[in-house]
DNA sequence: TAGTGGTCTAGACCACCGC
DNA sequence: CGGTGGTCTAGACCACTAG
């Protein structure tokens, strides 16, 4: 009988789950399962209780299980299909998430001492290489501008901008003293769509000027183009110093994530 | 009166958001805030209608609202607070999310070869800056293998990593022939932490020489750890050309992404 | 203190799809 | 066919907190 075996499977054969402590009901649903799931007590592939085993394991209406299970679901933990039942998903293939890293809120937050150097700035007409890669007509107008972003001194990272003024006008008439660009723009402009490249370069001379390290020396580059629908908003390209500062991230299969900015030389587990 | 306001802000000023077609009542709630959100109509900090108006206006039970709300709230994408009401959040600090690639997978897919050589395979006791890291004891024994990932004959990848054997005992007997220990490790092994670091380096000689680029060549890094609670299970570090290969993530506020490995010099967007 | 969301109930009808 | 999840209802009580 396919409900004897589905509540056998709901007795805690691991040491149980940590009292659960002021957590709604369905939480307390999710924790169990995620718990079991996270073991391997409940390996990929595994069919997990029907809703109806879960309302009488619980003793709760059978909302508050769905409840549950579409939350996991949503997570990505499990897959859930008509008269298929609930099955464990294969662990996903694996994400990197990483913080791309507001100086000046993290430096606020360490007690350090942010600011911001903008070495140029002017309106320019887009090449068609830009064109390209940003999808607007090549000569468009656009808001140009090359910060460095320096923290207790040191010298984080350099960024080359552009911002589409035809989307965003008001920034022709932002000098962009008090606010790195990024931070204003985040704070006025809605974006819908936005991609990341990750790349690793090595600085010419005019970039090894800028980010103060050595010419040929290995900088990361972080590259990132938003739009707002189809229409092209901004593009930033940041480049970090390979050693010393590297981008970071920490974060669990269920989604939960915690970021920091790894620094110094050492890459020890905080 | 709070009502008539709620509900004038219900009114579609925008061109309205396409039909949802078949979606269910509480998706469509949910596309429709969604939309006026990330036009720009419901700035950040602008106070939603009330569940009650919510049900009014689309002519539903509490419930189905709620549902909406709740998903658009564990999205982020709103911050809900008891007798506060309902309010646009701040747009988050960015974040770069990155696939890491299963080569194997992406190979497949696109109908390409695959193929990966192990170029070491030994057992060995962890060093004093690998215990560090990984928070094992000096001198426990781990699983250390160097792979090279191929796709149609050209090197995508290089792969160090240390299985810890006594989370992962099977490793001992697997030759990985047939499946790079990336993939196997994923299908057996419930993992509940991770954590990257990403960064550049210039390749020294024998970098270079397994990954085929030059000496001094910018190289980007990925270092991912991973743990089973407090047991730690495996640490790999990748090591990518810096230049023709990188790191890229389609995505959108919401959640929603879309990965590649972007190929050859140039960044189209697609 | 009253407005708001948080949670839950005990049902209901339906769509899907494996058997 | 019938088991399963998907969705919805029309209520209810409670916890929190802004005014």
């Amino acid at each position: 009988m396919a409900s004897a075996a589905a509540k056998s499977s709901l007795k805690k054969t691991t040491p149980a789950p940590p009292a659960p402590r002021g957590a709604s009901l369905n939480q307390t649903i999710r924790n169990d399962i995620e718990h079991k799931i996270m073991s391997g007590e409940w390996p990929p592939g595994f069919r997990l209780p029907v809703e109806h085993d879960l309302m009488a394991h619980y003793g709760c209406s059978r909302m508050t299980v769905n409840k549950a299970l579409g939350a996991l679901s949503a997570q990505g933990l499990i897959i859930r299909r008509r008269r298929a039942g609930s099955v464990v998903a294969a662990p996903s293939a694996d994400r990197a998430v990483l913080q791309i890293v507001d100086f000046a809120a993290e430096a606020q937050r360490s007690g350090k001492l942010y600011r911001h150097d903008m070495m140029e700035r002017r309106m320019e007409e887009i090449d068609a290489a830009t064109a390209r890669r940003t999808g607007l007509k090549p000569g468009t107008r656009v808001l140009y501008a090359a910060t460095r972003h320096v923290v207790d001194g040191v010298i984080e990272a350099y960024e080359e901008r552009i911002v589409n003024l035809a989307a965003v006008p008001q920034a022709r008439r932002e000098s962009f003293a008090d606010m790195p660009i990024g931070t204003w723009l985040l704070q006025r402009v809605p974006w819908s769509d936005a991609e990341h490249i990750i790349g690793a370069i090595n600085a010419d001379a005019r970039l090894a000027r800028r980010l103060g390290v050595e010419r040929h020396a290995a900088c990361l580059m972080l590259e990132r183009r938003t739009w707002q629908n189809t229409v092209f908003l901004t593009e930033a390209r940041l480049y970090y110093p390979g050693t010393g500062h590297r981008l970071v991230g920490r974060f669990s299969p269920t989604g939960n994530a915690a970021f920091g900015l790894a620094g110094g030389t050492e890459n020890g587990r905080s």
